[in-house]
DNA sequence: ATACTATGAATGAAAG
DNA sequence: CTTTCATTCATAGTAT
């Protein structure tokens, strides 16, 4: 079929991968497109400083190949989006449980989901996960200072949205987000070198290294 | 690229490619590195040959985000976020022994990823359990679980069923395990300080890493 | 086309 | 070790 042209010596057309090796490549070209991406803003940011144009000449990757996004954005597998009719089934078991299912409860869900489309347990265990979250983030936001003990109440008529989508960076000093125009999210690492970490926010040792390193050795 | 010429041969979790699809990753592979080596050089130049010294007091963030390798606010970032090269550090490490390391290889293992950035033996440790924990969880999420729905011993022997691939899938009749010689060259040019910089990965997910979705429904 | 929002997915950390 | 929580990222859908 598909292999008759592109056929490997072996007469073979598919490879498989295993999860392992499929995320390495996944990261390592994320790494890539990453170091592309700056690079090119920063290119971009010295263009218009200067006219180095004789530099550019000669170098096709630079010229505009690049610039133009001929490297990005090769197909996508896009993400799993529960259909109507599944989605009506999550919330109505969500309702009744929202507590998190267990292993057999989301198989069983999902054997039942598939029903109505492609779907897998995971796509079941993240929807549940995110579903629990977000619901408690809602209530929280709503009910700023008032006891909380009892809100377990159901709000997904309550489209809340955040005034502020908030930066989530407590940090706000010369900061000028660059973002505006692109998406340069994540300008910022955690390499603090010089920064304490915040693993042991005293002079306790972190539970599994009492476990392990104390009482194990 | 249209995915309507390739199958998944009906894997279940497996990732199949064709060699049509092998060949455009390492291309495009390719094409990072030549365009990440030439702008890394250009940059390179650009530097040398002027001090935009104003451009970078006026925006920490066009400066040379790359070259500083550590621009980012202090204390704006919580948890600890592997770098590329602690990544692949770590996931080769798991590769060997799947097992929890010893304390004393905590130890070391932290060590040697300090030399990449900051990082704790709880972070190390942590991660460990997580690989751990989510390899099992994968693998169990295709498990052949023949049973029906029945919940009995929910604990099932997942224990080492299947050492290898998290999803295999027993279809691969005419498909060739890819060996672990499909690495391609990492990213070594030399850019290990931008490397060290970035940490947002998947600016760009491509067409692997695809599941049992509707790619091919 | 651009921006925004809702939400699926990934993952470090913590609880049990 | 297993399960759960919290935060963040990326993308599909939608509004401007």
């Amino acid at each position: 079929m598909e292999d008759g042209k592109f056929q490997n010596g072996g007469g073979l057309g598919v490879k498989v991968m295993t999860d392992e090796q499929m995320e390495m490549l996944r990261k390592q070209i994320s790494v890539y497109a990453t170091i592309c991406e700056q690079l090119v803003e920063m290119h971009k940011a010295l263009s218009a400083q200067q006219d180095f144009a004789g530099m550019r000449l000669g170098n096709p990757y630079f010229c505009d190949p690049l610039l133009s996004s001929s490297v990005h954005k090769i197909g996508s597998r896009q993400r799993w989006t529960p259909k109507p009719a599944q989605l009506e089934i999550l919330e109505q078991i969500f309702k009744q449980c929202n507590a998190t299912p267990g292993r057999q409860k989301i198989k069983d869900i999902t054997k039942e989901l598939a029903q109505h489309g492609q779907i897998s347990e995971t796509n079941v265990y993240n929807w549940f996960q995110n579903r629990r979250a977000r619901s408690k983030r809602k209530q929280s936001a709503i009910l700023p200072n008032s006891g909380e003990s009892e809100v377990e109440t159901e709000i997904e008529s309550f489209k809340e949205k955040k005034t502020k989508p908030e930066d989530s960076q407590p940090d706000e000093e010369d900061a000028t987000p660059v973002s505006d125009h692109m998406h340069f999210h994540s300008p910022d690492i955690g390499i603090d070198q010089f920064v304490g970490k915040m693993e042991s926010p005293g002079s306790c040792i972190p539970y599994w290294q009492m476990e392990q390193y104390d009482l194990f050795g």
